[in-house]
RNA sequence: GGUCCUUUCGUCUAGCGGUUAGGACGCAAGAUUUUCAUUCUUGUAACACCGGUUCGAUUCCGGUAGGGACUACCA
């Protein structure tokens, strides 16, 4: 079992944007397989006709693009096993289901709705302790253990409706392997005889889950927390159908939780508290309803890899948290994943984000801050646009701040901060800075050094204060008290329009 | 309600029988600074509880309590 090859995959089902839970579980599966040289497949599981969005599919392919999560196998990469998405997998699966009914593993049943219902509302008021539909109530249902083969098949040659019951074994104590958790155990009398093959003609996910992991040789199902409860049923299929030898090891991801408050991390709590639970934005079809991404709300997609990677796993004993893709690619290890869930904090997000954007070079950062520009209506080249990013990025915690914060060296300000005019602008302020405009008028070598040495030569043999004469002369450049290097400005702004702006500031703030 | 999983600073976590229980985010204070930031220093704050096992438990076991998931012809 150990030697075989690594084969995992991410198997999201395309009901909507992908959340941070299926960004995580697809991650983990990424970083899983590129550690033991294995592949990493994207199988989209769309047995639910009714709950298929269009969209969808293409946002989660789209979605793993942007984080950097390469696919090996799918059906637009291609790949062996294919087809790789379950509504064209469809004839495969009522085979299977039929060959677990023949071997006595599985039942037919013709319970409607209804009949269900009142099962159900009949145990709640006895508070019985079993499920609606397993051992202990089984022979008291519609199904083809109850009504003998002959009938059975004059229910099914008639076309009524059915489905497929697993027949859920009675009294078994089952222990079962987890990586994560270790034994989990369970006792099949407690469990229930879950539908397999759907009345629609298609299977459920315990079905077609069990039959794909086989048919496409996948070694290690890796999947949320959620899932565990299903474990002795998906043990118990691959034991049906005789395939335990072959049978992936599970590894049960803690969930994550909302920041605040109780519960899963749900799409709410990112519109509730401000902050993004999609990759990319996203738009429900049905509804209209827009949801931020991280990509368009500024984040870099390593710094949004890394800070994921850390929610729930970390490479133990070591203080360092910035990682490359590479670096997690060859220390993941599932036997470090937590094994509970973990609450969602979007300020450390906002702080790996930060460091991101500080390592990352002045060029690329170019290529945020010239679409952003553009956005705002100002053609600006890579070389300027690397120059200010360099000035601002100190300041930046996503990739927007950086054109937010230059705003000012492509358009005059018009206004002046209040709170700071009130704290900087003072009586004499109007008489220096003519006098600074002065001094800069002289200057022929505009360059931030060059003009702070005769700048500062200025002040300090006059007797003068830096604040004083610095921080008006800021508001008038920048229209606030706020930014990089004063000089740099100067520079960046040029001879000219730093002056038109200092006489402007004299003639205007108050 | 039932079943299963889980429990170290407010949050993310390190720790895998003997530690002054470490780091990070956040917060607070200070230093630097012409602004805002950055940076640096310091501080803040945790082993849920009760029993065992052991010379010794944060660490192993059991229980209690809290938290979470599941309990659909959804995945």
């Amino acid at each position: 079992m150990s030697n075989r090859e690594v084969r995992v995959r991410f198997a999201p089902s395309p009901t909507g944007g992908l959340h941070l839970g299926g960004v995580r579980t697809a991650l983990f599966n990424y970083l899983f397989a590129r550690k033991n040289n294995g592949k990493f497949i994207l199988r989209i599981e769309d047995t639910d006709q009714t709950r298929f969005v269009p969209g969808a599919e293409e946002y989660i392919i789209k979605s793993l693009e942007w984080i950097g999560l390469d696919v090996d196998e799918s059906d637009l990469k291609g790949g062996e096993y294919g087809p790789y998405k379950q509504s064209n997998r469809k004839h495969l699966y009522r085979q299977y289901a039929e060959q677990l009914v023949n071997d006595g593993f599985a039942y037919y049943a013709f319970d409607t709705p209804e009949e269900l219902e009142d099962m159900r509302k009949k145990l709640e008021a006895e508070k019985a302790s079993v499920q609606s539909y397993g051992p202990a109530t089984r022979m008291t249902m519609k199904n083809s253990l109850t009504l003998g083969n002959e009938k059975t098949q004059e229910l099914l040659n008639s076309g009524v409706q059915y489905v497929v019951r697993f027949k859920m074994p009675e009294n078994e104590k089952l222990v079962l392997k987890d990586i994560i958790r270790g034994e989990i155990s369970a006792d099949t009398s407690l469990l229930d005889d879950k539908v397999l093959f759907k009345s629609d003609g298609m299977p459920t996910y315990h079905l077609a889950n069990i039959v794909d992991d086989h048919l496409m040789k996948i070694s290690h199902v890796i999947r949320g927390e959620e899932w565990l409860p299903s474990l002795p049923l998906h043990y118990l299929l691959y034991r049906s159908f005789g395939w335990l030898d072959t049978m992936p090891e599970f590894a049960h991801l803690p969930l994550i939780l909302k920041p605040d408050g109780k519960g899963k991390l749900s799409k709410r709590d990112g519109d509730r508290l401000g902050f993004p639970v999609f990759p990319l934005d996203w738009t429900d079809p049905k509804t209209g309803e827009h949801s931020k991404g991280y990509k368009e709300t500024g984040y870099l997609p390593q710094a949004f890899m890394n800070m994921m990677a850390l929610l729930g796993w970390n490479p133990g004993n070591t203080t360092q948290e910035i990682f490359t893709k590479e670096e997690l690619c060859s220390l993941f290890t599932l036997e470090h994943v937590n094994k509970s869930g973990s609450k969602f904090d979007p300020e450390k997000n906002k702080w790996f984000n930060k460091q991101y954007i500080e390592q990352t070079s002045n060029e690329i950062l170019a290529e945020y801050f010239i679409e952003d520009a553009k956005n705002a209506g100002f053609e600006v080249n890579k070389e300027k646009a690397s120059v200010l990013c360099g000035l601002v990025k100190d300041r930046a915690h996503f990739t927007h701040d950086l054109w937010l914060q230059s705003e000012y060296f492509f358009k005059a300000p018009t206004e002046y901060n209040s709170a700071n005019v009130k704290k900087f602008w003072k009586e004499d302020s109007p008489e220096l800075l003519s006098k600074s405009v002065e001094i800069l008028k002289g200057i022929d070598d505009f360059t931030s050094k060059n003009m702070e040495n005769i700048v500062s030569e200025w002040i300090n043999s006059n007797g003068l204060s830096f604040g004083k004469v610095l921080n008006p002369m800021r508001l008038a450049l920048a229209g606030e008290c706020k930014g990089p290097h004063i000089f740099d400005i100067l520079e960046q702004l040029g001879k000219q329009e730093s002056i038109k702006r200092i006489e402007d500031g004299i003639k205007n703030i108050k």
